[in-house]
DNA sequence: TATAAGGGTCAGCCATGTTGACGTATATAT
DNA sequence: ATATATACGTCAACATGGCTGACCCTTATA
């Protein structure tokens, strides 16, 4: 039987140019339409949980990179995010407020700030985290370890060189 | 040479319960990561082009379902956006007031009002749409068919049941 | 000791979402 | 024929989360 996943054969489309970075137009649309619904429904959850707490997918994202590297600083976040040190500075305050994340002076260097959450921030991380876990995990289950390999590397070829080593640190300790 | 791209085997990791709804938090968080990462690379050439012409993405979204299903109706593209009637009013009038988009009367049923992009239009959304055939392309290219098969497969799972159909449509006849 | 860097903050603006209330034209069921 | 539902529009007020610009303090570092 045909996968039905598969790209069809270029001489039953209209050839846009021979180079193969002009692919079908149907293909660039399927990813484009199906990256854009995946998202959204990934964190249509999340955005429920959160308006409970009278938070937002902003508060999210900070709680969820200093979930993923504690002590982090905000400079750092500040990178993460790629927003502005303003906007960041709203959010780190009103989860300051709620007593969701603490700080402390860098070691080295005093300047700094590094960022953990507190325990209830912990808590509240979990939960949201649990969210994305459900959604993914049922995602990956249903399409099996290649499909999940092939998820992993499409998405990393979206992301511009540069950027990659700050997602790769991630991964590492500390 | 091993997969850089498979999951660990189990036996190397914490085991958070036995059903394989619940996998390992780093796979988990990668998924986040490259999905948020990947999404936000992607539209950030597009940006830059609305901001150009003083758009937002909230137009470039409106201009994609037009482009993609001409003579929709509004309550289709309700349905896709999933938004507000009046988030959408204020996209469409600013995209008619520029002379992007041009309605009808619906045909069968004369309250509908049938969505088209004018030719300048037309234009723009053709130059949007390359910035993410750049992206998409390059993306698929050097991951390869079987990875953007499982790139699909596992976006697909990401979108409840019940919102399939409604991507389904996109792909078929208007 | 001067300058750079990390971080904070005030003020105002913009884009894009939300509710709620209400209006009009056209379909459709009784 | 008339009542009701549907498709669409619109006014008003508000929330979120981005942005720029200007300016401040503390700590490193050349």
């Amino acid at each position: 039987m045909a996968d039905p996943y598969k790209i069809e054969s270029r001489d039953r489309n209209v050839s846009i140019g021979a180079s193969p970075l002009f692919l079908r137009e149907d293909e660039i649309r399927r990813g484009a339409e199906l990256l854009y619904f995946g998202y959204t429904r990934l964190t249509a959850a999340i955005d429920t949980r959160l308006a409970k707490q009278g938070l937002g997918r902003a508060h999210h994202r900070a709680l969820y990179f200093i979930a993923r590297k504690p002590d982090l600083t905000v400079g750092e976040l500040l990178r993460f995010l790629a927003i502005t040190k303003q906007s960041l500075g709203r959010v780190l305050s009103e989860l300051t407020n709620r007593d969701l994340i603490e700080t402390r002076p860098g070691l080295s260097d005093r300047r700094q700030k590094l960022l953990r959450l507190t325990e209830s921030g912990a808590a509240l991380e979990a939960q949201l985290f649990d969210d994305l876990r459900q959604g993914l995990s049922n995602a990956y289950t249903k399409a099996g370890q290649d499909s999940v390999s092939g998820f992993w590397r499409v998405l990393e070829g979206l992301i511009p060189a540069e950027d990659l080593p700050m997602i790769a640190a991630l991964r590492k300790l500390g």
